[in-house]
DNA sequence: CGTCCAGGTCTAC
DNA sequence: GGTAGACCTGGACGC
């Protein structure tokens, strides 16, 4: 919530389509980690929402801290990379019901406990330090994490420049405009105009009916 | 009961 | 650099 979106306001105000969002929308809610917002994101990727919230529901109950997380099961903090390392690469399959995510999983979590991966670097750095160039070679770097991933992984960084684009906003996209499907070329040069808050726009645009109004 | 596919990624041409 | 194919799961849908 402390980010500084004036530049955003400024140029969604010259928007009709989003001159809406200049009067206080625009954040993506992160995770107290880049780490969880990183394993979340994994579990988004290919698979309904539905298994998403029960493979992050089923991590949560499993691993995660019941002292640090309030009182009872319900409210487990989410697990720490050190105790994901823990686990075999059977109890991802297994109990989590991840599937192939669950080799990702196992490398993902081990090379953060080892320090040889530092994400939560990730949220302090300034643009300047590390541009989004930067951070997001990094992120795709990470097993799991592709495009899409990224992008998404970026915005809970407060990382506007890249757009979310997957089989729920592409569709949702397209029917906005009325039209039965738009190409990716023609979604990114409609949002260029917002320059490295052209992800957060795309995000705007298309959840825009989220809020009641 | 078989096929398809959902907030993709990765490898191999 | 662009693109088929494979990949876990589980709910939806057709037969």
């Amino acid at each position: 919530m402390d980010q500084d979106l004036s530049g955003f306001y400024e140029k969604a105000s010259a928007d009709p389509d989003l001159a809406w969002a200049a009067a206080g929308a625009g954040r993506m809610l992160g995770s107290p980690s880049v780490f969880e917002d990183v394993v979340k994101t994994i579990c988004t990727t290919n698979c309904s929402w539905g298994l998403t919230t029960k493979m992050v529901r089923e991590l949560v109950a499993q691993l995660g801290d019941p002292a640090t997380g309030g009182d009872g099961p319900l409210t487990n903090a989410f697990p720490t990379p050190a105790a994901m390392a823990a686990q075999p690469e059977s109890f991802y399959r297994e109990v989590v019901r991840a599937g192939y995510r669950a080799p990702h999983f196992v490398t993902l979590s081990r090379a953060v406990a080892a320090g040889d991966v530092d994400l939560e670097s990730l949220a302090v750095a300034s643009f300047a330090e590390i541009p989004d160039e930067e951070v997001e070679r990094r992120l795709i770097q990470l097993p799991g994490i592709g495009p899409y991933a990224a992008a998404h992984v970026m915005m809970t960084l407060g990382r506007n420049s890249r757009l979310i684009l997957d089989s729920w906003t592409r569709p949702k996209y397209a029917r906005l405009l009325g039209k039965r499907s738009v190409s990716d070329a023609a979604i990114l040069r409609r949002f260029r105009r917002f320059d490295e808050h052209a992800g957060l726009a795309f995000w705007l645009f298309v959840t825009r009916d989220w809020i009641a109004d």
